[in-house]
DNA sequence: ATAACCATACGGGACGCCTCGTTTGATTAA
DNA sequence: TTAATCAAACGAGGCGTCCCGTATGGTTAT
């Protein structure tokens, strides 16, 4: 049944695949989202533009991969209260949000994925599906807690918190100030607290 | 002191100058902010692209001025409740993001201006800052009601108002739904509740 | 075990198409 | 006379595709 689909011809570079990677992430980081072409990447990362093309169908895929692949999204947290657990939550996105090369790519991104029908539902299912299950943990062991209200739609919250941490990282192009983690949990915590 | 300025040599055509505000948004509503070009903007107002260069710098201000500029912000909402004027706010907030050139334009438009400072800060002045401000005397007066805790930051009110919507309205692609702004601003409402 | 073969990847370069923002020229309106 | 108008063309640059000659690994035949 595996149907291993031996692969057939010379295997491709594993090196060159990390290159354009890491090529990409740097010049997202340097020179901006808009800034950074299919043609630049290949020749800071010594390749072909057909070596990206055969990987990536386009820039947006390259660089979300680059930029948000190595994302490592630990264990929930579980701190025993909604607000402790809603503040390491977002105290994650914020940080994600706000390195480098995520901060420059993150407007430009997001117009690509809005502007594709296809990207958008493959942003929702990489991206957004993750933390909605992370919320949602979080969000059901406060609900049987009695803290929080189970009427709040989950999306609801999540649209909230993303929203609000891009919408200050990508307007306001400082790196988020510490408090604005915990100030923004405190709000939502407070915001779907039962009554 | 006025120095009026006297016009010298032929006055600029306000029908061209129309023209092109409404083609632009046409064309955003119907192909997008990345698909409308100046050229195409251009064809369809029947001008030449010189004449559309002369009056904006280019495409991020013309389809701001377009989409946005005839934003109608009423008078500040006064229901006697936070929650009744938050959910007239946040009414007003998705119908202005979900009109149907707007939906399509915020996403390239916002990346748009966060790649470009200048642009950056003139959005948060001419966009953002009379938000702020609408927001600033509801949530003023539900201090000065006993309803609204003084200790939470105005500005991070709105930015997971505005983020929130955007997010919703850009990534979901759908025209928001009916139930959204009651529900956000309930969230909200009571994440800002004094205790 | 060795060698021939084959399918695919590689770097490099050129292509046609598009958009941008600028410039030029002839015309038109105040 | 002055400046705005439309039209056309420009150079620069990105995109995505294609082709080249070469490199590389697995498969097959000896």
């Amino acid at each position: 049944m595996t149907l291993p689909e031996a692969p057939r011809g010379r295997p491709r570079d594993t090196r060159a695949h990390q290159a354009i990677l890491t090529a990409t992430a740097e010049l997202v980081a340097e020179a901006g989202y808009a800034a950074t072409s299919i043609g630049a990447v290949a020749a800071r990362a010594g390749t072909g533009k057909d070596t990206i093309y055969r990987r990536w169908s386009g820039k947006a895929e390259l660089v979300y991969e680059a930029v948000f692949t190595e994302t490592e999204s630990g264990p929930v947290p579980d701190t025993g209260s909604l607000t402790g657990d809603l503040t390491a939550l977002v105290e994650a996105l914020v940080q994600e949000f706000s390195a480098p090369a995520a901060a420059a790519a993150l407007p430009g991104l997001l117009a690509d994925f809005a502007a594709n029908p296809g990207l958008r539902s493959r942003i929702r299912g990489h991206f957004l599906a993750p933390a909605r299950t992370r919320l949602a943990e979080v969000f059901e062991r406060a609900v049987r807690r009695g803290e929080a209200d189970s009427a709040v739609p989950v999306d609801l919250v999540l649209d909230t918190l993303a929203g609000a941490v891009f919408f200050h990282v990508g307007l306001v192009g400082e790196p988020a100030g510490p408090r604005l983690a915990g100030q923004l949990a405190g709000l939502v915590g407070r915001g779907i607290e039962a009554r």
